[in-house]
DNA sequence: CGTTTTTCCGTAAACGTTTACGAGAACACA
DNA sequence: TGTGTTCTCGTAAACGTTTACGGAAAAACG
C-alpha cells in the first residue's frame, strides 16, 4: 500500500541513499536526479514512515500535553484548555510537530501515564498543565532529564525549564484596587484549597494591595474551598457570616464563583447589588452568568503559541541561532468589567 | 541513558531474542530465565522503545482524534469535547493506546493535517469529530483504507465504519412534544446553516412531531444561522417577526441559543415568561445562563468510552473473539428541565 | 540404547529511515 | 600527463524491536 524509499529507489534504478539525500535536500545530489526523485515521490505517493525516521533519528517529532485532574474532581479544567491547546497545536504544527494528549489518572497525582510516554520515548518533550506548587511530575521529568515546559509556575525544579503563567498576583492587586476605588473596605478572598500555586500568588497580591491601601488583612475574610462549584458553594457562607460582613468577594476560580453565587442567592444576597463579585480567571461561564461576572481574562490561544515557542527554543534541536532561552514568562490579565461588581 | 534490549542481553549474557521473548510472554522460554530477565528489566529500568516496536510491527499503538473548526469559526466546539475526550482517552489507555490530537486548519475543510498523520503512519486509526453531512475526511480515509470512527453520523462512506451519534431526531420530537403538551402551537426551530448532519436530523424530528400533533409546519418558523452566538443573534429576530409570532423556540445549538436569547432580550421578550426556549444540546453554559435553559443533555464521557470500544472492535488487531463489529449506534439525550420553557 | 519429541535458546533478517565513508568520474590546474 | 579537487552516487551500518528458523540439549518413549 504505502510506498517506501526502497520502492522509489527500485523505480528509478538508483540507490536508497541517493533517494533519501534527494528528499532531504542534501547538497551532494545532482539537480536532475533530485527532480526525478521528487517527481517519483509524487507519482508513487510517497511519504516517509515516521516510525522508521524516529527510530533512526532518536526523535519522534511529537510533543505531549498533560492534563491532570485534581483528586476528587472529574473535570480536567474544562473551558480553559481548548483555546490553549488550539494555540499550542497551531504553533507546533508550524514546525511539523504533532501533539499527543496525556491525561493523568483521575483521583491521584501519580505520574504513571506520563512516565509511560517518557520511558517508551513516544514524545520529545512534554507540556504540563494543572501545575501544582510542588509537582512530582516536574521532579520526575527533571530527574529523568526529559525536556518539558509548564503552564503555570511551580516551586519544584528551580529555574531550569520554561514556564508560562498568568500574573495572578497582579490580578489580585488590581481586583482589590478596583474594589477599593469603588468604596469597598471589607473585601473577602476565596481560593482553592489544594496545593495550587496560583492560589498563593493570588493571595499575595490581595494582601499586598490591601496593605497598600491601609486596610488590615482580616483572616476571617479569607477562605479556602475545593476547586469546583461545590467548594465555592460550601465556603462562601463561612465568609459571609463573619462578624463584619464583607461588601465584596474576589473568587480565584470561575467554578468556585458560580457555586459561591448560588450560596449568595440562597442567602438573599444579589451580586452586583448587595455585594460586589470579581472573578480572577474569566471563562465563557462568567460572561453568560446572570449577573454577568466581572472577571480577569487571559489570552489563552496566544499563550499556547507562546509556550510552544518557549519549549522549542529550549530544545537543542530547535534552538534558534541566538539560542536565547526563555525561562519564565508571566502574562497580564485583562479586566472585563461586567455587572457583578 | 535509556536502556535497550541489548543492554539487558549483555547484562544477563543471553541473546536479545531470548530477552524479547521473555518480556513478551512467549512460551518458549525457561521460567527461571524469564524471571531473571524481568528482574533485570526492573533494575536497569528498561522499557521498550516505541519507535522500534512500531517500525517492526507496523503499528504505532496510538489513535488520532481530529477536531475541525467550521469555516469562519475559531472555536473547536469548546465545551463539548473535553468530557468526550476524557472518556475516549480512558478507554484507549486501558488498551495501552495513546491519543494524538489533530486539529484541522481553521477556515477550511481540506484534510491536510489528517493526511499527514495517515501518510506518515503516525496513528493506527482516527476518530473524527465535527462530522459533516458530506465529509471529505471520510471519503479520504475510506479511499485510503485507513481505519476510523466518527462522532456523529454522516452520509459519506456508507455503513462501513463505526459511528456514534446523539439521537437528534428524537430530541427534536421530544422537544416539540413537551412544548405542545404545555399548550404551544407556534413553535420555531433554529438550526445551524452549515452542512452539519445533526441540523437535518433535528429538523426531521421537529417536523415529524408537529405533523403527529396535527400542526402545520410553517416554513416561516424555521431558520438557519451560523453556528455560533452571532448566528443565533442574527437569525432569531427573523423568526420572531413572522406574521404569527411563535410562542416557543427550539435551538439546535447552545451558542446559537445564547445569541438568540440576547436578541430576545433586546426585543423585550423574556425566555421562560414571554416565550419558551429549549436547547437541543446542553452544555454548562445552558445551566448557568439566566434564565437557566431547559436542554437535552448527552452523556459525553460514556460516549467517548463507547466510541473507543467500537473503533477497537473494528480493528483486526483488537477484534474480540466473537468479532461482532458495531457499525452505528445512536444514543438518547436526557431532558434537563430548567427555567426557560 | 536408539529414536523421537520437547524444551530452550541463539542467529539473523526484517521493518524504513539516515548518514558516514569511500570510490569513480569529471574537471581544473600545473 | 600527472595530481588534486569537485561532483555525484553506492555501500553498508545503525537505530530497537520482533520473529521465523534451526539446532543443541534434555526428556520421553520404544
Amino acid at each position: 500500500m504505502a510506498s517506501s524509499i526502497h520502492d522509489l529507489a527500485r523505480h528509478l534504478n538508483i540507490s536508497i541513499g541517493t533517494v533519501s539525500r534527494a528528499l532531504n535536500g542534501r547538497a551532494d545530489v545532482n539537480a536532475e536526479t533530485r527532480q526525478r526523485v521528487l517527481e517519483a515521490a509524487r507519482t508513487l505517493n510517497y511519504s516517509p514512515n515516521q516510525s522508521g525516521r524516529s527510530l533512526r533519528q532518536g526523535a519522534t517529532r511529537s510533543i505531549a500535553f498533560m492534563l491532570q485532574p485534581h483528586p476528587g474532581d472529574q473535570q480536567y479544567g474544562e473551558p480553559f484548555f481548548i483555546p490553549f491547546l488550539t494555540g499550542l497545536q497551531a504553533q507546533l504544527a508550524e514546525h511539523d510537530l504533532d501533539l499527543m494528549v496525556v491525561m493523568g489518572e483521575p483521583g491521584q497525582y501519580q505520574p504513571e501515564r506520563l512516565r509511560r510516554v517518557v520511558e517508551t520515548r513516544r514524545a520529545d518533550a512534554v507540556v504540563l498543565a494543572n501545575t501544582r506548587r510542588e509537582d512530582d511530575r516536574i521532579d520526575y521529568l527533571s530527574k529523568a532529564g526529559f525536556p518539558f515546559a509548564t503552564l503555570g509556575r511551580s516551586q519544584s525544579g528551580g529555574d531550569t525549564y520554561p514556564s508560562l503563567d498568568i500574573d495572578f498576583e497582579r490580578a489580585g492587586e488590581e481586583a482589590v484596587d478596583r474594589l477599593v476605588a469603588r468604596g469597598h473596605r471589607r473585601i473577602a478572598a476565596i481560593r482553592p484549597s489544594l496545593d495550587l500555586n496560583f492560589g498563593y500568588l493570588f493571595l499575595d497580591g490581595y494582601r499586598k494591595a490591601l496593605r497598600r491601601h491601609g486596610i488590615e488583612v482580616d483572616p476571617g475574610l479569607i477562605a479556602d474551598g475545593f476547586i469546583n462549584e461545590t467548594g465555592g458553594y460550601q465556603v462562601t457562607p463561612r465568609v459571609m457570616l463573619s462578624k463584619d460582613r464583607p461588601t465584596a468577594i474576589i473568587f480565584n476560580n470561575d467554578a468556585m464563583a458560580l457555586g459561591g453565587c448560588k450560596a449568595l442567592a440562597e442567602m438573599g444576597i444579589r451580586p452586583g447589588h448587595d455585594i460586589a463579585v470579581i472573578v480572577i480567571v474569566d471563562t465563557p461561564l462568567c460572561r453568560y452568568f446572570s449577573p454577568a461576572l466581572t472577571a480577569f481574562r487571559p489570552s489563552l490561544e496566544p499563550m499556547g503559541r507562546r509556550l510552544a515557542e518557549m519549549l522549542l527554543a529550549s530544545l537543542p534541536a530547535f534552538a534558534g541561532p541566538e539560542g536565547t532561552r526563555i525561562i519564565r514568562e508571566v502574562w497580564p490579565l485583562e479586566l472585563v468589567a461586567r455587572e457583578s461588581d
